[in-house]
RNA sequence: GGGGGCGUAGCGAAGCUGGUUAUCGCGACGGCCUGUCACGCCGUAGAUCGCGGGUUCGAGUCCCGUCGCUCUCGCCA
């Protein structure tokens, strides 16, 4: 079909341009028909151009132009005029000019539309994604895209600049089946094998050090065959980062660097030149989790001194049994009255992760505590507000329980108390390094240690000796680093040494013959030289949707899955063919 | 697998303790309108109230079951 292509887009046309003949194409974003005028909002990636057809428009034109309807493609030639100070429209890119139609030309119809593209759409997400192709047309999904391009764009470039190689890794890689859930392709040349999609890069990017490529990057999609939740997909994209001959801190600063200056150029936005580091346990004990918001500042308090000194009977038993007492100064809220519904909202909070209950006390005048765990605490009064900096109107909450649950719950409590005093700027952007991770943790229903983060990571050297005595103990060279609360990289450093590997294996009940047939190749590859080295692997997902002030995932990436791993545009996963599955040697089971 | 929330017209919502013909906005359709920019005004159509069963004289509303969506715990090296 001929039509006339666009000599200017839809957000381009300033006052300037009065008195040019230009063509837009575009899509119909509002028709306001005033009778004798019309107006017409043209719409592209761009922005939004007025399209007036007057009384004085061709006969042609004002035929066509009451044809149109909402999202309908087209194109127009008209003549740009400057609009008159007092119909100039502020709150939009080319409010100073409109285009006066000489020619409309229709390129494509659309049907009513499901849901009006707006700056956001407003239908449920179940809709959007099922008409996902008119959703990613409204302003914010625009923005967002673009974000994303933006945010991939400038970090290519930095790390190019930074004599990383950029090297793509196969899709279809031998399942390790470790952490999580793999997801199978089946092989037809194979009868009866199977690939898997790769959760991480992890061992191939190893074996690029091993290559000498001392310093790579991928833009890389991984896949989990887990839960979905708002932060996670099924399938996700990491820049997945490794490099030869560093240290945990080369690590951390290429990354400080790195945002520091992609922050700057793609939201205008300063970061401090170095970030926080909280140890592992710092951040377990100063916030309840290893993922803080750092925004605000709440933190939780030990009071095991002041337990000891009560008589709360309760909480000196847990004492005793190894347990450990928390608590968190809710401060005084104009807005928020810390009521007994409000009280029991934040124990179910807590309760999600096992707290069985959650013990509380205000401040009154003249510092005394009422109400409440408060008559427990007589004579100690002056103790327990010191210890929370408490005054009055604060309330003060508590949980006793085993070390993680009661970090855990009162994690949780913060977190809610943040959200409810908006405590967070979220203009605001607040990284933290989270280092000293346990290398090891207990699996309770198998009855055997394995690797916290992942079976390649190095334990620190002072706990080389004592490796196998007493895992639990053992600190690993690992960093997360996390952002307004989010987890949003992780890392190591790599062990390059087969033995110590070897060990770290049999640590986590991986026999020796196991090990060989599922990480034989790398093991192989480690008999030739490996040099020390390490990574990282920002989720982009994550970062972009924290970016762009989103709380799931799901506004950030095109086409992404619902909760229950079903992309509602094009209905996947879907049947196949018995034909296509005779092929791959598969019967499925009824 | 567990817990919370939701499901009413194409879309988004209201519908309190059960009670006539299920309401509103957007959108659609018809009409009027020469300066709007979320245009305005008048009118019209459009709903097996997710589905199945039950209680009741009477169910969108109550009960049981079921399906779907969503958040979340578990899970996510």
């Amino acid at each position: 079909m001929e039509y006339k292509q666009r000599s200017v887009n839809c957000g381009q046309l300033r006052q300037a341009d009065a008195g040019k003949t230009v063509v837009l194409n575009g899509w119909v974003h509002r028709i306001r028909n005033h009778g004798g005028i019309q107006f017409i909002n043209l719409r592209d990636r761009y922005g939004i151009t007025q399209v007036v057809v007057g009384e004085d428009a061709p006969q042609a034109v004002k035929e066509l132009a009451e044809d149109l309807h909402m999202e309908y493609c087209i194109a127009i030639e008209g003549k740009v005029i400057a609009r008159p100070d007092s119909m100039i429209n502020p709150n939009m890119l080319t409010g100073e000019i409109e285009v006066e139609a000489l020619e409309i030309q229709i390129l494509s119809t659309s049907e009513v539309i499901p849901f009006v593209i707006d700056q956001e759409s407003d239908a449920k997400e179940d809709t959007r994604l099922r008409y996902r192709y008119l959703d990613l047309r409204s302003q914010g999904m625009q923005e967002r895209i673009k974000l994303r391009h933006e945010f991939i764009r400038s970090i290519r470039n930095f790390l190019s600049g930074r004599d990383f190689y950029e090297i793509e890794t196969p899709t279809l890689i031998r399942s390790t089946p470790e952490g999580a859930r793999d997801f199978l392709v089946p092989s037809r040349l194979q009868a009866g094998k199977f690939y898997a999609l790769p959760q991480s890069p992890q061992l191939l990017k190893q074996i690029l050090m091993v290559s000498g490529f001392d310093k790579y990057f991928q833009i890389a999609r991984c896949y989990r065959d887990e839960d979905a939740r708002g932060d996670r997909q099924l399938e996700f994209t990491q820049l997945d980062l490794e490099m030869s001959f560093v240290k945990r801190d080369d690590v951390l600063s290429l990354m400080e660097d790195l945002f520091v200056e992609v922050f700057k150029e793609v939201m205008d936005y300063t970061l401090p030149s170095t970030f926080r580091r909280l140890t592992w346990d710092e951040a377990l004990n100063t916030y309840g989790l290893d993922k803080p918001d750092l925004r605000y500042d709440l933190h939780l308090v030990d009071v095991e001194e002041v337990v000891k000194k009560s008589s709360f009977g309760t909480f000196k038993t847990i004492l005793e049994e190894g347990g450990s007492i928390k608590g968190i100064k809710a401060p005084f809220s104009e807005e928020l009255h810390y009521t007994r519904k409000y009280i029991t909202a934040l124990e179910e909070a807590a309760k999600v992760y096992g707290a069985k209950g959650l013990a509380w006390m205000k401040v009154g005048p003249n510092r005394t505590l009422d109400g409440g765990i408060s008559k427990f605490f007589e004579g100690v009064e002056e103790e327990v507000i010191t210890l929370f900096d408490a005054n009055e109107g604060d309330m003060l909450l508590f949980v006793g329980d085993a070390w993680k649950v009661t970090c855990a719950s009162l994690g949780a409590v913060r977190i809610k108390l943040g959200k409810d005093l908006n405590l967070a700027n979220p203009k605001e952007f607040v990284f933290c390094w989270i280092i000293d991770f346990p290398l090891f943790e207990f699996n309770e229903d198998e009855g055997h240690w394995e690797a916290a983060h992942h079976m390649f990571s190095m334990p620190q050297a002072q706990y080389l000796e004592t490796l196998e005595e007493d895992p639990g103990s053992v600190k690993g060279d690992l960093y997360d680093l996390v952002l307004n609360g989010y987890e949003v990289a992780s890392g190591s450093i790599r062990i390059h040494d087969v033995d110590l590997q070897k060990k770290i294996f049999k640590i986590c009940n991986i026999e020796e013959k196991e090990a060989e047939e599922r990480f034989g190749f790398l093991l192989n590859a480690f008999r030739y030289g490996p040099p020390p080295h390490g990574g990282i692997a920002p989720g982009i997902d994550r970062m972009v949707m924290i970016m762009s002030g989103q709380s799931s995932i799901k506004e950030v990436i095109a086409f992404p899955k619902n909760s229950a791993g079903i992309s509602p545009m094009d209905d996947s996963p879907s049947p196949v063919d018995q034909e296509q599955l005779d092929e791959l040697h598969l019967c499925i089971k009824e």
